[in-house]
This record gives C-alpha cells, sequence and structure tokens, in this order.
DNA sequence: ATACTTGCAAATACTTTGCACTCCG
DNA sequence: CGGAGTGCAAAGTATTTGCAAGTAT
C-alpha cells in the first residue's frame, strides 16, 4: 500500500521529471490545505518564485495530480483524484462555503451513459452544484 | 408565449435596469453565436468598449442571463437555462470539441437528492465531462 | 430632467517568457 | 557532467475602476 507521497514521487518519476523541493512544497500544501487558489498557493510558500508556482501547477495538471475548480469568477486548486477521493464540490451562493459531495456509483454509471449515447467516451467528470447550505437556508 | 427577446427584455427591466442598445447586441451575439469567450464577444462587437462588455457580463451572470463554462485553464460564456435547454457539456480532451448533452430527469433528481443528504438545497448545477469524441476514438 | 450607462484611459491583477544560474540524477 | 528546474525581471493578457459625457425612461 504506497503511502501518498510515494504516490506523488511515482507520478513525477515515471513520467521523466525531477522530485525537486519546489515540487514537494507545492503538493505539500495542497495536501495539507486542501483547495485553495494559487494567490493562497504562494503566500504559503514564499520561498519559491510564483512563476515557478504556475509552471509546477501546469505540470501538475498536465499529469493529473491537481484539477482546477471554478468557483464562480475564480478558480481553485485541488489534489485530483488520485490523491483524494473523488467527490462533487456544493458551493453556497450565498455565503461561498464549500461542502464536498461524495461520488455514488449511480450517478457515475448515469453519466457515463449519457456520454455514451452521444458516442463520446468519458475519462473524466466534474460536477458544481450551486444552492444553500444548511445555515444560509434559515 | 414571450420570445427570447422579451423573455430577455423582462429580465433586465424587471431587475430594474435598462434595455440599452450595448447590452442587446451582447445577448444577441450570445444567442446568434453561442458558447464563446469574452475575448470573441469583443471582437463580434468592436463598437462597443471592452470595459462596458466586463460590465455586461457582470450584470449579466449577477441577473443569470449567462453562465460561465470553464474549457481547461480558460472560461466561455453561454446563455443560462433560462435561454436555451439546461445542458451539460462534454469536451474532448484531444481535439477541445464541445457538445452539448442534454440533461436527463434521472440524473437530475439524484443529484437533488445527493444534495439533500447533506442538508444542501440545490438550486442550479453545472456538469462537464471530459474524454474522447467519437472521431478521436479512432 | 436625472439617474443609469458608456467610453476612454489608466490602474490592477494575473500569467507567461527569456536567460543566466543552480540542482537532481 | 548535462540537461532539467528555478529565480528574476520584464513582457503579455485579462480585468477593474474613476470620471466626464451620453442616453433611456
Amino acid at each position: 500500500m504506497p503511502s501518498v507521497h510515494e504516490n506523488f514521487k511515482a507520478a513525477i518519476q515515471q513520467a521523466g521529471y525531477s522530485l525537486t523541493n519546489s515540487r514537494l512544497s507545492v503538493f505539500n500544501v495542497l495536501f495539507a490545505r486542501g483547495t485553495q487558489s494559487l494567490h493562497e498557493l504562494t503566500l504559503a510558500i514564499p520561498d519559491v518564485d510564483r512563476s515557478t508556482i504556475y509552471r509546477t501547477i501546469g505540470l501538475f495538471e498536465q499529469l493529473g495530480i491537481v484539477q482546477r475548480l471554478q468557483i464562480g469568477w475564480k478558480y481553485k486548486l485541488e489534489l485530483s483524484d488520485r490523491f483524494t477521493h473523488h467527490h462533487h464540490h456544493a458551493i453556497c451562493t450565498r455565503c461561498g462555503m464549500i461542502i464536498d459531495l461524495p461520488e455514488t456509483p449511480e450517478i457515475e454509471r448515469q453519466l457515463r451513459q449519457l456520454a455514451g449515447n452521444h458516442n463520446f467516451s468519458m475519462q473524466d467528470h466534474q460536477l458544481e452544484i450551486r444552492g444553500l447550505c444548511a445555515n444560509c437556508q434559515a
């Protein structure tokens, strides 16, 4: 049972890239703090240059290590399903809170079928639900 | 049965805003050309200043007339469900083509239930499926 | 008439790039 | 050692804002 970090190391190296301190830092912050903006990431890792963080995120995205998540006008970053469990997002339109919702096999199955009906082969999907969280419904 | 344009006019005016030529142009281009980037929008309407287009899109989004759609790193704009039918997007990761998929009541029902299980009341949702289109599967 | 809108130009914010230097394998 | 990776600074894009002038109701 490989650990998360071994998993990360393998993802980087098997693709032929080096495991550097910058890349490790970015990964660690994403792992420790979860979903966040690129700006937050740069604040969390002041010793690594902004441009390096951009390049790192670009690489991670290409390798499927992180995914972007659109929240209204802005986007945030988080580790992909490979490092967390696949989940969806419920975003409260009033307070902005993000709740993670688990994937259900039934929904997954339906989506695959829907795509298949249109001769499209699904590799991946992203779902965002907007509405009101428990607090804001009051 | 109100026409699309009457519908638009009502949406703007009932919210207390004026129906101006700029706003009408932006709406018309979105209606005629479908999903497109803000940049494409400015090219299509050179007589309207960029900042006005930004402001217009901001207003439209706030009024629920347009929605943003994330395509990889960039976003595109399209009219919301109120002016088109609700649909999902399948994006080919190879050629970038976007296919519209119809909503199914069954998926809708499941999502609402999933949200409800977490005390979240769903107002709206957006789904993006990534994979390969028929051509690129070859 | 008058408050809402727009154009213009300038300020911000965000992202990418070239190049010389550093570090990993 | 040799090429991949990084910092720095500067160039590009994208987006927002203040204000004077224009316009819809």
